[in-house]
DNA sequence: TGACATTAGTCACAGTGCGTGACTAATTCG
DNA sequence: CGAATTAGTCACGCACTGTGACTAATGTCA
């Protein structure tokens, strides 16, 4: 048997948080654990992970992708031999957690999963900020518009450390990610905020893919 | 049913080989595959590549690590709906093929395999590339003591492009990676070049990686 | 109303990194 | 000997990056 496990993340203030839910065994050692549902034999492992984030969400993620098979004898709920781990990603003002079944649990304050899932959630977490530069998955966490402050915040959450506004700006600028609208948000105090959108344009020369990772604060 | 499947990959002068085995069906659409084992219930998977490895190479390759599970429709051999596929680093001058069953083939020339794993194929090449400047997988490819010359050799056949002499041993230096030997190799024509092995060092301060990615030839 | 806090956005400098071509060094071959 | 071949270094110019300081536009509160 085969399960397939999925690391739901989600922005809950400045802080990333992880979806877990109440082990179904009450006698389990460890109280909580990643949603999870074995392979079903119609189904691919995509569509099986994609359905069981929207279950255990009540709605679709924005970006559901592959982190790798874990075959390690650590332990799982199921029982199964080899887990395949996915990352889903969900944007800020997710839905209340259905019930006292599920929880988000702020990712470095986390409760006792089973080893293997532990090692899912981490994988996750380095696979989200590998991949952070290669492929734009910030904006999936970001309604169609959105200020500059707020895209800045969504990176320094996903890699887990401050960046520097002016270098952020620069490397985005220089990227040509996002486009102005002409609309403006005054957002309670402070100067109001352009809003942008997403707008990838061809890239002109350049081999290399856009490197945010240098980018200290 | 779940296969394991590995992509064992080598350097065959100045291209990038693959080991493929003849297909055991006779009548299968594609004539070669990957080598691929179902996974036994008491290995783990990393156990069941290794050993798969060993099989069809007939010793044991210098690294072996996991690619991805490919999970979707795509036809394997095997008929299972899930295959995990793992890469398998070979270091030059690898033994004969056992005879006419298996065979390298370059990357950029493979002839026809099964659907899937194609897929798997891409994958561990692009799996290469992108760790190639996270760990020292190259080092893996060359004895213990090596020239730069040789160094940068297996660099530009795992990334599939030229690479300019200075900017690569100016990278390598930055890295702190090798230290010279006081030995020297006069290898035909040509000045001797010096001996070098590797020898990580702690890196200082810079919060990056090893940045190789940025060489052009 | 006016000083201050707060957030947005830009600029400019200094240090480092990187692509590149030209140069020197040591050997073999004829 | 001189040409060819491979190893190894240097230096220039441009681009990128970290950083702090600056201006701009709003709300808050005395």
């Amino acid at each position: 048997m085969l399960s397939v496990d999925v690391v739901l993340l989600t922005p809950h203030g400045r802080r990333l948080t992880v979806l877990l839910t109440r082990a179904a065994d009450p006698k389990a050692k460890e109280r909580w654990e990643l949603p999870w549902e074995p392979l079903r034999g119609e189904e691919t492992i995509e569509d099986t992970a994609a359905r069981t984030a929207r279950g255990a969400l009540g709605a679709a993620p924005a970006l559901v992708e592959q982190v790798a098979a874990f075959g390690d004898r650590r332990r799982h709920p199921s029982g199964s031999d080899v887990s395949v781990a996915f990352l889903a990603l969900v944007p800020a003002g997710a839905p209340a957690p259905v019930g006292g079944d599920t929880a988000w649990f702020p990712v470095d304050d986390l409760p006792a999963v089973p080893p293997r899932q532990r090692a899912m959630i981490d994988g996750a977490l380095q696979a989200v900020r590998a991949r952070l530069d290669q492929a734009p998955i910030a904006f999936r966490l970001l309604p169609p518009t959105f200020t500059l402050s707020q895209l800045q915040e969504i990176y320094e959450l996903l890699l887990g450390r401050r960046l520097h506004k002016a270098s952020f700006r620069r490397a985005l600028h220089a990227a040509w990610l996002v486009e102005p609208t002409d609309e403006w948000r005054s957002e309670g105090r402070g100067r109001p905020a352009q809003l942008f959108r997403y707008a990838p344009k061809k890239r002109r020369g350049s081999r290399r893919g856009v490197r945010f990772e240098g980018l200290a604060g």
